[in-house]
DNA sequence: CTGAAAGCGCTTACAG
DNA sequence: CTGAAAGCGCTTACAG
């Protein structure tokens, strides 16, 4: 900046004027400063900037994984969001619960405007940690009452039996479950809670479960089909905790030659874009990642910029949609 | 740092000492800061420190979209290197060319030791900002000259080559091609050329092309055997340009009940986590877009603490799997 | 081993 | 409309 200041013959504080209240400045003076910055190809620090004013237009996010396509969404409603306020997204992956304390700290460290965290159970440094430093926060993918500030997201028990509902109501008998088994997820137990209260509700077997690594996919629904037939012969339908389960469960049906949904029913979760491709079109649970991302951008810089926000509690909403798997 | 110097009654310089070279302090004191500053909930301000030093532990990454899963596996092999050398990292998304030179903007800004850029062409302002800028660039998914500085993947050209030539070599005369239409994306129009490249020299027609734009996802494999099948009756085999539209084509041929491979082939470019599970199982080039990632990350912290590189272009390998879809 | 001085590149709050 | 002064929270390069 003092180059350019230099070169134009100005004084530093005018060339901060021209970028920061350009209406401050006389427009030659403004003109030729700019001139000068576009030749020398300067780029304001805003390191330095923020500093200097104590605002940062960093947000971080902090996210257990860009494999799982429905925080790929998230990231980029939020990102897409962030790009129009002119915030940076200050990014953090954190597979393991115990690295996210040290995580955390790096991104503390960067002093950033506020904090978004999705999914899994955080631990109690962490919690302290973000809480000693008094930065807005939002829970994504939750719509329980957020352990730190603010939550967005919807019920994920009321969308699985939702949709466990309908199996019932078509009159199956025989309904499985196939699931991730991750305690520390949360997002996996609440689902499978929510097929069991359906299958409560209306006096059927809620013990037909299967579970594998989340890093088995497709693989699941496959292994769900082999063993659960062979602990309950007339197996009607299988309810899916993810479509990539419920389109392994599909695939597994074909090699059967299994006539859906007349000999066997499939739910899936996500409405991923197999969903609608994968033959006979899955029913599945539509959730809308992309606009928790822009929800929790959104009251996270009302929060940064006003100091309060409507509501600590944002629900988005989920539908189902209905193909022919079930 | 201030509050926690007066609190342990030492002088702001030893508490700096106490974080940065510990082993240059006193025992006894430097317990007594840590303490305090434990208590405090202190985190040292890292943009105050990246200010003073000059030296910023952040790289950026700029990359076109998350919902791609090889530039997710990228970003996730480059921020568990990152995590190891202690940077952050500071992501952009930019869908579209024309917000690049605002996005870089703003990452420059923030002064980062380094950035990765990812797929796509770049504009030449972007270009000469970067340039300018003078920090040390990784372009991935390329192994030709980088625009900028270094680059690291594949020849896209010979992978899509070597499984069109597997078609050819099963003895197949009628060949088409599923793409997408994006002439920004020279990945997809690399990978055309690498099978009408083994086309030529296998002395067969190279025009049974069919392009959709690439949001058609899965659909567009489908749509392609709909129409090229009209083009050319005796089509035996699709080459497809991703996975997605591979498993797209294999959901078609299942609905018109074509046993793969003998009255149909097809080939895929991914080796996605679909391509093990969809039936029969789908012949495809196994790129391995985290080690892209990582290598990424070496190459740009080498750059950054040493200066200079062992090689300007890295090149991370790629294999055929073979399954039976062809 | 400890700390006083100067400065990183900006901005805030003024005075002219 | 323009700019001199002080300061953001650290670090560098020293002196003690």
């Amino acid at each position: 900046m003092a180059d350019i200041a230099a070169a134009a013959g100005v004084s530093p504080m005018t060339v901060s004027n021209c970028f920061k209240s350009p209406h401050k400045v006389h427009a030659d003076t403004r003109s030729k400063v700019m001139a000068m910055a576009a030749t020398l190809g300067y780029v304001p620090n805003l390191i330095a900037s923020n500093l200097a004013s104590g605002n940062n237009r960093t947000v971080a996010a902090l996210v257990p994984s860009l494999r799982n396509s429905n925080f790929a969404k998230t990231l980029e409603g939020l990102s897409d969001y962030l790009r129009t306020r002119s915030y940076e997204l200050l990014l953090a992956v954190a597979e393991h619960p115990e690295l996210e304390e040290r995580v955390v700290r790096g991104l503390l460290g960067r002093r950033p405007a506020g904090i978004i965290m999705t999914g899994s159970a955080h631990s109690e440094e962490t919690i302290n940690l973000i809480r000693q430093a008094d930065v807005p926060v939002v829970e994504t993918w939750r719509d329980t009452a957020p352990s730190i500030d603010m939550a967005v997201g919807f019920s994920l028990f009321d969308a699985a039996r939702d949709i466990a509902n309908m199996m019932v109501g078509k009159g199956l008998q025989h309904i499985g479950w196939a699931g991730y088994n991750d305690p520390d997820n949360e997002r996996y137990v609440q689902r499978r809670q929510g097929f069991q209260q359906a299958m409560t509700e209306a006096g059927l077997r809620s013990d037909l479960l299967f579970h594998t690594p989340e890093s088995a996919g497709f693989a699941t629904g496959r292994l769900a089909i082999e063993t659960l037939t062979r602990q309950e012969p007339r197996l009607q339908g299988l309810c899916c905790v993810t479509d990539v389960v419920a389109a392994g469960a599909l695939f597994e049906c074909m090699r059967r030659g299994w006539r859906l949904p007349e000999q066997f029913s499939v739910a899936g979760y996500g409405d991923y874009e197999i969903a609608s491709e994968v033959p006979p079109g899955l029913t599945t649970v539509k959730t809308n990642g992309k606009d928790i991302g822009r929800a929790a951008g959104e009251m996270l810089v009302q929060k940064i910029e006003t100091g309060r926000v409507d509501s600590i509690i944002r629900k988005v909403p989920y539908e189902i949609i209905i193909r022919h798997s079930l």
